[in-house]
DNA sequence: TAGATTGTTAATCGATTAACAATC
DNA sequence: TAGATTGTTAATCGATTAACAATC
């Protein structure tokens, strides 16, 4: 099934919040009035990207004149879905599980971690954050009674199945997994995969493309 | 310009790791060669895509035998660039900062944070993780004397632009942005923007695509 | 009016998917 | 040989870019 016009994608959802964020400041600055083409210049892209987004998310603007900025700024947050509360769960309590809990920016839009999850003794019972820490024992159980939708994979890759596994147990359908591995899940479960390694050879690579090309070309030639 | 058949994007470089760690665990069991259709039934994708993409990085097999899987762990080890040392540097280091510096990922695949910069009196002349800590005004100085190419923004969003330009004044050619603002760069140089909120909504979209589609339906007949 | 800016339709580009021939 | 698997060429799809008409 395809609905033209508004289409959702990840690419799009990426630049949203930018174009938020410099209209805010607009806006505060007392400005009533944005155009596509003052959006570009400050991200960075080209103007026709701005006016396709704008479009896909329903804004109206007016010729000449641009978009209204609070206007804009309500239409990404809805957009977005900032407006309604989502609540987490984490499994994983170490150092970048803990760096995720205490990240200021999740309550701002609207997301809240009500649970965590670990199998360190010293660890469990404790709170980081106000955030209560229980053992991997219970998770599945906690998420059935609290209905969360969403869970955060921050344990070891050789741990990532089986907390994933009981995260389904529980009725999590959508897992964010920072662990550096594929997961097995039914089709209904939604895996958002963020690897860090990744991103940073991807800077990595887009660092020396010419490197890249003539390495190309040599293999070419053999 | 442009060399057909070893392209180089970003979709590729995130699979690729997968297909590395599958190949990995098989070859531990003892197997010598793979198929491509093995490796997508692990990952759950198509073997085609796994086909264009070892095809990609110049790896090649045999009919009805498969890769071997040696070569292709080495071969997706090279074109990761997993093999050669590259050094970075973080400012920030408050509990994002200090998880990536403690993050084991990192050094297995061949980087190394040398140094890390914040302005919290506390945390300068400290050590996280063996990672000396110095304070956010010889960040350009340091940069520059080290030669390091490749800095991470983990500093509030009000700070990152000012940090960037010191990274760039000390020749830094490479920025990851964990900082969910658009950074002012010259065309020299590579920002890679890490924005986990977008993630975590994209995750969030991808659950729920009915609502969205009826949302859109809705937009579309009025 | 003139010019700037939106909005829409078409063209381009790259990645994914499909089809099928080659080959061990 | 027969069947499985690679490798290559073409088709599809979606996102980006371009061109230009509409309009304030």
């Amino acid at each position: 099934m395809h609905y033209p016009g508004r289409t959702f994608s990840a690419p799009l959802i990426r630049r949203l919040p930018e174009y938020h964020a410099f209209c805010e400041s607009l806006a505060n600055q007392g400005q009533r009035t944005v155009s596509s083409t003052a959006i570009a210049e400050h991200c960075n892209i080209d103007s026709i990207v701005v006016r396709k987004d704008l479009e896909n998310i329903g804004a109206k603007g007016r010729p000449k004149i641009g978009f209204i900025a609070a206007e804009l700024i309500d239409a990404i947050h809805e957009y977005m879905g900032w407006g309604m509360l989502d609540e987490l769960i984490i499994a994983g309590c170490g150092s970048l599980g803990s760096a995720l809990i205490s990240y200021s920016g999740f309550s701002r839009r609207g997301f809240k971690i009500i649970a965590g999850f670990d199998v360190d003794q010293d660890v469990i019972g404790t709170k980081i954050n106000d955030v209560e820490v229980f053992s991997l024992t219970k998770l599945s159980n906690i998420v059935q009674r609290l209905h969360v939708e969403i869970g955060i994979i921050a344990v070891p890759p050789e741990a990532a199945q089986k907390v994933a596994d009981s995260m389904i147990d529980g009725g999590i359908r959508g897992i964010w997994n920072f662990s550096p591995c594929a997961l097995n899940v039914p089709r209904s479960v939604i895996v958002q995969q963020e690897d860090l390694m990744s991103s940073l050879v991807i800077l990595q690579k887009s660092m020396k493309p010419q490197q890249i090309n003539s390495n190309t070309a040599k293999e070419i030639q053999l």
